[in-house]
RNA sequence: AAUGGUACAUGA
């Protein structure tokens, strides 16, 4: 059983979501002689396979086959493949319905609908659903609330977020590398790129690495704010460190430098990159 | 120890 899920598995992650949608169609066919029944782990594996390809469709069909074995997780996934392919409204529905059938929402449920719909604009809702979800004495893990602070953030409310880190720094909860990120995103969002420094400095006093992606957003910052020289800079900071820039540290900085009328320096760095 | 959620750019 084990090792067939983890078989499924393997080829949903694989891109091969035929194969593992045929080897469950087998079992149900020659169930009771060689394997039992696939269980609900097993079509959640399916399922999420085919949303991760954005067949969301064919998803929903087979969640229709076995919806009487579904469970929490097949919705979450479910959830989370309409909102990725901009199909928030029926996710929502979806999300409206679980009770009906007895089942809970739980961290993930609420937490993707919350990220699918601060990806649509949707914040407003988003925070709503937030707070609903407190209401439910349902108690935010970190990915949670990192995705509370990346809403607040494009919503333009970084120094709401802000609060929010001060306040699980309070409570004894460690924030992660993402949280630093998306907080640092949030003030370059919004221009303000001393604050933005500042998160990157408390992060690196938290004992967190800079990675690709904070050096990406603080150069994207200094860009957008048409401060090029401060982003090459960074750019430098970056390979000193031995990070290795990939296509979006480039796009963002041949991006800002262009727009700034420093072509040539643009044109330097695409041939760099082709090496 | 088989399944679900979180951070960055350009372009149409």
């Amino acid at each position: 059983e084990v090792d067939c899920g983890s078989l499924l598995n393997e080829l949903c992650k694989s891109g091969n979501v035929d194969e593992a949608r045929s080897l469950i169609r087998w079992m149900e066919e020659y169930e009771g002689e060689r394997f039992g029944k696939p269980n609900t782990i097993m079509y959640n594996i399916i399922i999420d396979g085919l949303c991760k390809e954005s067949r969301v469709n064919e998803a929903l069909n087979l969640f229709q086959e076995i919806i009487d074995i579904s469970d929490v997780i097949t919705f979450s996934i479910l959830i989370d493949g309409l909102c990725k392919n901009e199909r928030t409204k029926e996710a929502h529905d979806m999300f409206e319905l679980m009770p009906q059938r007895g089942i809970q929402p739980d961290v993930f449920t609420y937490s993707s609908l919350i990220h699918g719909l601060c990806s649509c604009g949707q914040g407003k809702e988003a925070i709503r659903l937030f707070n609903e979800m407190i209401d439910h004495d349902i108690s935010p893990d970190m990915p949670a609330l990192n995705i509370l602070m990346d809403v607040l953030c494009k919503q333009e409310m970084a120094k709401e977020g802000h609060k929010l880190l001060d306040l699980m720094i309070q409570r004894g909860v460690k924030p992660d590398i993402i949280t630093f990120c998306t907080l640092m995103d949030g003030y370059c969002l919004q221009g303000q790129m001393k604050e933005a420094v500042n998160v990157f400095d408390s992060m690196v006093d938290s004992g967190h690495e800079p990675n690709v992606y904070s050096y990406n957003i603080l150069i994207n910052g200094y860009s957008k704010d048409r401060k090029l020289d401060e982003a090459k800079q960074l750019f430098e900071d970056m390979h000193r460190k031995g990070l290795t820039p990939n296509t979006i540290t480039y796009s963002t900085l041949m991006d800002g430098l262009c727009k700034v009328g420093r072509v040539v320096e643009a044109q330097e760095l695409f041939n760099e990159m082709q090496t």
